[in-house]
RNA sequence: GCAGAUGUAAUCUAGCUGGUUAGGAUUAAAGCCUUCCAAGCUUUCAGCCCGGGUUCGAAUCCCGGCAUCUGCACCA
């Protein structure tokens, strides 16, 4: 039987959709015991990893929530929304825009509702099905409306992107950490998003999870603050617009994509960071990644620079976005300045400037079910093949039989490796059985009491990926397991 | 949202031309056995998506809802 991550996701308790027992609402999921881990350790994995690229990053966390006034001046009231006329008769409901245009074949994306209405009295439209007549045209929005405060007169909604949450804390922030540029604002949060029809399980989802970093800087010297030696020599895997038929993959020089297709050094440099997090961090296979360009048509007009970070998924039929990096120019500060008369300009060293804003926004639950997709290897058992820092466990303890002798020393390893690492205890059933339990939720190393241990105060320890074994003296676990676990020591470097 | 298909234990599935004690496999739990990779034996737990209708009788037929899949549309 092939082993379907879908049904390896439900029973080993990492990730399904939510409410199950009633039936469920599309677009809702709920991470279980092992799902919760894994998610837990992707953010801290990528937290390390994306804070660590300036001393001047730092994780904030903002509220779920945000008044209308913020979310009007961001475009997001205006613009995240699909304008909807209703049958009166058969209660039919359509996208009048599209009704609109399918008529007059021209664009009708920006009328108001009652630019709408008169169009739809002018050209006698009426509805497909029933040829009943249209109510007035209402705005259906993308974005959860809430009513604050008992008369529920105080308007405001879910948050459609943790990006905002940043931009509303720049100009404190950058007072608190001392007026330097790049400031970078980190949020791992929800976000929520009324789709019309949430698709492809966790790809889209009505509340989601993003990881987001957004680097406020001075375009005209952020590129000194970044080592651009790192380049030398460094191709990138992308597909470039007109790559697009001919090639889903090539390999680019940095240099090239600095020099002759004049992408901004640090938007290559950031390109080359986040590369380096898949290939290497999260161990994506190099054929797997690619950057892909988003053309002028596909990208929102306020995107400067515009690539999807998209990897080869089985699961969703190929190559499918999880991250995008966008260099946004100073959009979103301009923007809330206007919308709450808070100035955002900054002064620095005489100029005064308001800080462009360089995005990398990162799809949290895409990226935990490509961990599931990639690393999840048929041999006629699931074997998900996780590094030490993301899998839900890192060890295990496993007694080779139930015997009196076995249990108590396992027993023992199992308290002295718990306080400080995620540690899995089984002593049920057979010892193959619990390997194929413990290669089932990525646990990286099973550690064995056996007989022979017993004897000469040792045990083993076997590495999931190959599943070799190596014995090792008790006294030595803490330090190996230490080392394993941070993966400074690998286990084929073991004696 | 539209069209089509589908919905049976934790998972995968048989039954679906109406009457079955709803069958199997895997998993899980308990025990026996077992000195390293889902072995074997015994036992146990557990199911017809939800709500109506037709019928003496519905997992099976009909209607509605919910969900999933595929195509279209949507995805600032």
């Amino acid at each position: 039987m092939p082993v379907d991550v879908q049904s390896l996701a439900k029973r080993r308790g990492f990730i399904w959709q939510s409410a199950e027992i009633y039936g469920s609402m599309a677009g809702f999921y709920d991470y279980g015991a092992m799902g919760a881990m894994l998610k837990k350790k992707w953010e801290n994995t990528w937290l390390k990893y994306f804070m660590g690229l300036d001393d001047n990053y730092y994780l904030i966390d903002p509220a779920n929530i945000m008044p209308e006034a913020a979310l009007k001046a961001s475009g997001h009231v205006d613009s995240f929304t699909d304008p909807l006329v209703e049958c009166t008769k058969c209660g039919h409901a359509v996208r009048a825009d599209q009704l609109i245009e399918e008529v007059t074949g021209a664009a009708a994306e920006d009328l108001s509702p009652e630019q709408i209405d008169s169009k739809i009295v002018e050209l006698n439209l009426s509805c497909q099905r029933c040829k009943g007549h249209f109510g007035s045209a209402k705005i259906f929005h993308m974005m959860f409306p809430l009513d604050i405060g008992t008369k529920g007169t105080d308007k405001a909604y879910l948050r459609p992107e943790t990006a905002q949450g940043a931009y509303l804390n720049f100009k404190r922030h950058f007072e608190i950490m001392r007026r330097k540029l790049p400031l970078g604002l980190i949020v791992i949060g929800k976000a929520y998003r009324n789709e019309i029809a949430p698709r492809q399980g966790v790809y889209r989802m009505r509340e989601l999870i993003q990881a987001e970093l957004q680097i406020f800087m001075d375009p005209e010297t952020f590129s000194d603050e970044l080592d651009m030696k790192e380049m030398e020599g460094k191709e990138i895997n992308v597909q470039l617009v007109d790559m697009r038929g001919k090639q889903d993959v090539q390999s680019m020089p940095c240099r090239y994509l600095i020099d002759q297709y004049k992408l901004p050094d640090f938007y290559v440099y950031h390109m080359l960071k986040i590369q380096e997090f898949y290939l290497d961090v999260i161990r994506v296979p190099k054929n797997k990644f690619r950057f892909y360009e988003k053309s002028e048509k596909e990208r929102a007009f306020y995107n400067r620079v515009h690539f999807d970070i998209e990897i080869d998924l089985a699961t969703l039929g190929g190559f499918k976005e999880l991250a995008g990096l966008h260099y946004r120019g100073d959009y979103d500060l301009t923007k809330h300045q206007a919308g709450s008369k808070e100035s955002m300009e900054v002064s620095l060293d005489g100029r005064r400037l308001i800080p462009h804003v360089l995005e990398l926004s990162f799809g949290v639950d895409r990226n935990v079910w490509a961990l599931l997709d990639l690393h999840l290897v048929d041999e006629r058992t699931g074997v998900l093949k996780l590094a030490p820092s993301l899998a839900p466990y890192t060890f295990a303890v496993l007694p080779l039989m139930r015997k009196d002798e076995l249990i108590p020393v396992a027993r023992e390893i199992h308290t002295l490796l718990k306080n400080d690492f995620d540690v899995y205890y089984d002593q049920s059933g057979s010892i193959g059985k619990r390997y194929a339990r413990m290669d089932e939720i990525g646990t990286p190393f099973c550690i064995t009491v056996d007989f022979d241990g017993l004897e000469d105060n040792t045990v083993t320890i076997r590495d999931t990926d190959s599943s070799e074994q190596k014995r090792i003296p008790i006294d030595e676990l803490e330090r190996i397991a230490r080392g394993l676990a941070s993966g400074k020591l690998l286990f084929r470097d073991l004696k």
